[in-house]
RNA sequence: CGGGGUGUGGUGUAACGGCUAACAUUCCUGUUUUGGGAACAGGCGACUCCGGGUUCGAAUCCCGGCACCCCGACCA
């Protein structure tokens, strides 16, 4: 075997599995290749690694600034919540039993009752809060925390479904249905917001049929994005819960005309589950592929240098670095990397920042300084752009992101549009759903329709979609009469 | 809980019932290298998943257990 040979096949192996080949696989790749999250010895759990956490920071970074801008505080419940509590609303019961972790024994002894670990935190935060309220004046009451939740799926996938989950939680309390359901739908608009403007994923919102909706909610609202295989995956959600657990926990508010009432109360999270929806959305066969505005890296500069110029090179770097860091507030000095290894050759770390899906490489090493230019490298499509270094490279730096960022968001969104397609007949719709689309059809609004096409093609109602025309129409399995289009596909 | 698969250095693999369990890679030390996955030299690293059994002799064969992975069922 010669040496080109050798080369290819060590390159074969140190690949990542094609997205054609075995979508699955490709998906795990990614993150091992960029170090994300490792599985951790308890089943079900993972190791986010610091590469993954960085992701994290980052979307909590967002997020908190924009519900503080709502005026939304942060505070911290127990994770131990008492059984009691959990079972006060009988719907939330019922669809979390399944899977809450049990507390039964502590120090020692066996507990006189058991405590649940919280699934989410509605029934330890709504007891504190009916002691918050009093009167119309405490309203609204808006709560956010970051926090994790146990819950015991039976399968689980990275960052996608995990036993363990890091997620941000908010709970607020409204005088009337009608304040609350606008505050749920605000948060749902805010969800889409981030998604499409940090994340560069489209997302459809709509509302979730009552098999689908939240366990003790009135109404849920969802954000459903399109995973390259076509798959759908819930990106965040945001509840109207009505008066039920006001009702279930008593948080009751005297209002103007001195007379005590139910109070009104949504929920709404997102989780660590938005970083699985990141990495299928952007990712290629060559790694991880990260959008501008969310990456806790967005550029590295790769100097090129040996052992004789290596000083002045690296201090030539760091010059290109200050001034790319001090002409734009968007890339502070943490969000710009120096590869000063001096171990690794120049491909390996070309490879190595490619699988970490840094946006924007630059290149820099003795012909461009004496050119006074430096190379931008783009992860999205590869193209090589030359900038002068004096004066010019923030600029550049900072529209090339914004380059990079619209074309994640309108691939994206071009592979959302061209994949979601209309059927009128079981026949197309059946086909289409094998087609990994998503498909707007018809439903006569029952649940057992809804149970039946699951059970016949695994595909579920990802939402009654907020922008739904109003045309007259025939269920596709039943044929009965409906008057809106709702989103079918198979999910994760 | 069903169906399928796998357990050997950190990782990926090899070894007919028979030598001190081999090879590659990672990692560490040095030297030389650096514009797309470097080379050489040296070094660290394993009770071959666990427990029994068969045998002069077991990573290998038999029995039992356990763990993990994949596909289902479950899942806001």
């Amino acid at each position: 075997m010669n040496e080109k040979e050798t080369r290819s096949r060590e390159a074969d192996e140190k690949a990542i599995t094609p997205r054609a080949t075995d979508y699955s696989q490709w998906y795990l790749d990614i993150i091992r290749a960029a170090d994300l999250a490792e599985y951790s010895s308890v089943k079900g759990c993972m190791v986010i690694k610091p590469n993954g956490y960085a992701i994290w920071e980052q979307i909590q970074s967002v997020l908190d600034g924009k519900f503080k801008d709502y005026g939304v505080r942060n505070a911290y419940f127990p994770l131990l919540i008492p059984e009691r509590l959990l079972k006060r609303e009988a719907a939330h019961v019922e669809g979390f039993a399944p899977e809450v972790a049990v507390v039964t024994h502590a120090g020692g002894e066996k507990l006189e009752e058991p405590l649940v670990i919280r699934p989410t935190s509605e029934t330890i935060m709504y007891e504190t809060y009916k002691d918050w309220i009093r009167s119309y004046r405490d309203l609204p009451l808006l709560i956010n925390q970051w926090a994790n939740v146990i819950r015991w799926e039976l399968r689980t996938k990275p960052f996608l479904r995990t036993t363990e989950f890091l997620w941000q939680e908010g709970h607020t309390v409204h005088q009337t249905v009608d304040e609350a359901d606008i505050f749920a739908r605000k948060m749902l608009s805010t969800y889409d917001w981030f998604a499409s403007t940090y994340m560069a994923i489209p997302v459809i919102t709509g509302k979730k049929s009552e098999s689908e909706k939240f366990a003790g909610a009135l109404h849920t609202y969802t954000c459903e994005a399109m995973m390259q295989d076509g798959k759908a995956l819930q990106f965040a959600t945001s509840h109207n819960l009505g008066d039920n657990f006001a009702k279930a926990f008593d948080i009751k508010f005297l209002d103007e005309t001195n007379t005590l009432q139910y109070a009104w109360q949504t929920s709404w999270g997102l989780s660590t589950r938005s970083i699985g929806g990141l990495i299928m959305t952007h990712s290629d066969d060559k790694g991880l592929v990260l959008p501008p505005k969310i990456a806790p890296i967005k550029v590295v500069i790769v100097p090129v240098f040996n052992a004789d110029n290596k000083e002045a090179i690296l201090e030539k770097t760091h010059e290109l670095r200050l001034e790319i860091e001090k002409n734009s507030s968007a890339f502070p000095a943490h969000s710009i990397a120096v590869d000063e290894r001096g171990h690794l050759r120049i491909g390996e770390k070309f490879f190595d920042w490619e699988k970490q899906g840094v946006p924007i490489r630059i290149e820099y090493g003795p012909k461009d300084i004496a050119a006074g230019q430096c190379v931008l490298v783009r992860r999205d499509t590869g193209e090589k752009i030359i900038a002068k270094t004096d004066g010019e490279i923030s600029r550049v730096v900072t529209e090339l992101a914004d380059a990079i960022q619209k074309n994640l968001y309108d691939t994206a969104k071009h592979r959302l549009d061209s994949n979601t397609v209309h059927a009128n007949t079981w026949d197309e719709f059946t086909a289409s759903i094998e087609n990994g689309k998503f498909v707007l059809a018809h439903w006569d609004e029952t649940s057992e329709t809804e149970k039946i096409i699951k059970e016949e093609t695994s595909a579920t109602i990802r939402c009654i979609p907020m922008d739904a025309k109003e045309e007259v129409g025939k269920c596709i399995k039943t044929g009965l009469s409906s008057t809106k289009r709702v989103l079918f596909a198979k999910a994760y």
